[in-house]
DNA sequence: GCTCGGCATTCCGTCCAGTGGAACGTGTTC
DNA sequence: GAACACGTTCCACTGGACGGAATGCCGAGC
């Protein structure tokens, strides 16, 4: 049905104890919906959650009224365009895109290669923003999905220039083997991140996806913090990365600075929360400080 | 804070009884959240849904809990990532905007102006996708973003080509005036609709912000029915509407084939569900075939 | 420095909304 | 036409949810 499940592969929905809330229940059966199903039935979402199926019916009854899940043409339920419209709301994701998009249309336009806009999320790179058209190598990433940080070049730049609990975690979760050509040993890594620092760009030389390379550069906060990252990827044969990089790099470095400037007159939500409260403030690339200067 | 906001006005939240249910209460809370609602305190969360404040407390944890909302710097409560993950999974959405990007960037690239991708909701016309960049004239649209039917290029499209039903509540709905250019009464509106349909595209002559134009052209489905719109929206004096026409009705011609071809290989879901079941399966833009013809 | 006001948070006795096994109706399969 | 899977409704039991009241925490103002 989707060609894209691999990059988003189907939650193995695990039997975990049923919440006793109401609410996290409620809140289960939106969870259930994995980022390929397009329609589910009653039956799929009672199994999925482990809720009785009277219960189910009975939430999904009250979600719909709410607006976010609507019933679909052969009687299963579907995620609703209210929805993703509640989801746009989401204000880090949005004043970051809104600020990123004249970049990542000046980088497409350049190369008319799939340009990315990402940002950490655990141990893995989560895609804002895609910008393709009709001349980009199809690929499977997807705004709003995501793939492990080791193996892209978004991914890097997050482990080489944030804090070292992200890449103790990112080497604890396991490096997961996506091509033949993906660094799954903790020392390629590291030495693989290390090379990232000095060049000052990350590189993915078919270790996400066969045939498929990506140029990516990081993007800072007012406290020199890597908030996020842009990217190009495309096809290996086509993408000369050497090249590329300058580009991406200065695309980059003018985002952050503007960034900064807006923030600093309080017109931006961009801050971490506290998920990442662990870092202390400190500016992990400060060591390579021509990360920030001229290429 | 947000200079948006007249995109969409924070909703008045109105003293309506509150739901009884847990699940909707929570959803409530969702819901507070307005489109330009960085953070909101447990305090504003409490006023604008009527909640005790013990109450929206324990649904909030909940919900923090689940992933959805989190706390902010400023001990606040704000939208989340994950959210705005969950809304790129509702599938109408999603199958639309990746099959219309490659036809947006085509018209971005064309003209630099900002390019839409809008669906009709309600009696507005709803922003699925926006393409602009440094040099696109400013706005105020943005995703997820709505404006009433009646003063767009694309809305007007809605209401020409879609059910008689739309328009008839678009009108007593009340026809807002935006700008002085923004037409208010129902009879020059059916008499601008005519002429819509009699050219084939959608004009927007500053009736929705001053100095503001667009031309759009419908997306129909293997049904013939207007599933969609795309437009281009850009300064008055820069745009030349008619010149550019043509391309718009191009690509937004181009884009329906397109769906067509996937839909009959089963890869799509663009239904309009439950909403307009009242229309009863009729190709209302049959009568002007040209619609769909060469321009 | 102290008070006051507004905020977030915790407590706890009352009570009603939520639960899910069972039963039913319907449409599809063998 | 029996068997099955699915969505839907029913209802007596029960434990989660409610919210007024009390507490703790800050910052502003005198």
């Amino acid at each position: 049905m989707d060609e894209h499940r691999a990059v988003d592969p189907q939650p193995p929905e695990p039997r975990a104890a049923v919440p006793k809330s109401v609410l996290a229940r409620g809140l289960l059966l939106l969870d259930a919906f994995g980022p390929s199903d397009a329609e589910l039935t009653l039956a799929e979402l009672s199994a999925r959650t482990g809720l009785a199926k009277p219960t189910a019916h009975r939430l999904l009854a009250q979600l719909v009224a709410w607006g976010g899940v609507e019933r679909g043409t052969r009687g299963g339920y579907r995620l609703s365009l209210s929805l993703f419209v509640l989801g746009q709301r989401a204000p880090r994701q949005r004043s970051l895109r809104e600020a990123a998009l004249p970049y990542l249309e000046d980088l497409y336009e350049a190369t008319h290669e799939n340009v990315h806009l990402a940002v950490q999320d655990g141990t893995d790179t989560l895609f804002l923003d895609k910008v393709s058209g009709r001349r980009s190598t199809p690929i499977v990433s997807r705004v709003g999905s995501r793939l492990p940080a080791h193996c892209t070049a978004t991914g890097k730049l997050f482990l080489a220039l944030g804090p070292p609990e992200h890449l103790r975690r990112a080497v604890q979760a396991g490096l997961a083997r996506l091509t033949p050509r993906t660094i799954i040993t903790p020392g390629m890594l590291r030495a693989d991140l290390a090379r990232t620092l000095d060049r000052g760009y990350g590189l993915n030389r078919e270790e996400s996806e066969v045939g498929v390379t990506a140029v990516a550069a990081p993007i800072f906060d007012h406290r020199r913090r890597v908030i996020a990252a842009v990217s190009i990827t495309g096809g290996s044969h086509r993408l000369d990365l050497e090249r590329l990089a300058p580009a991406v790099r200065t695309a980059a470095l003018s985002l952050s600075r503007e960034l900064v400037r807006e923030s600093t007159h309080g017109r931006l939500t961009l801050d971490e929360g506290d998920r990442n409260r662990s870092v202390g403030g400190a500016a992990y690339s400060e060591s390579r400080p021509h990360f920030l200067g001229a290429s």
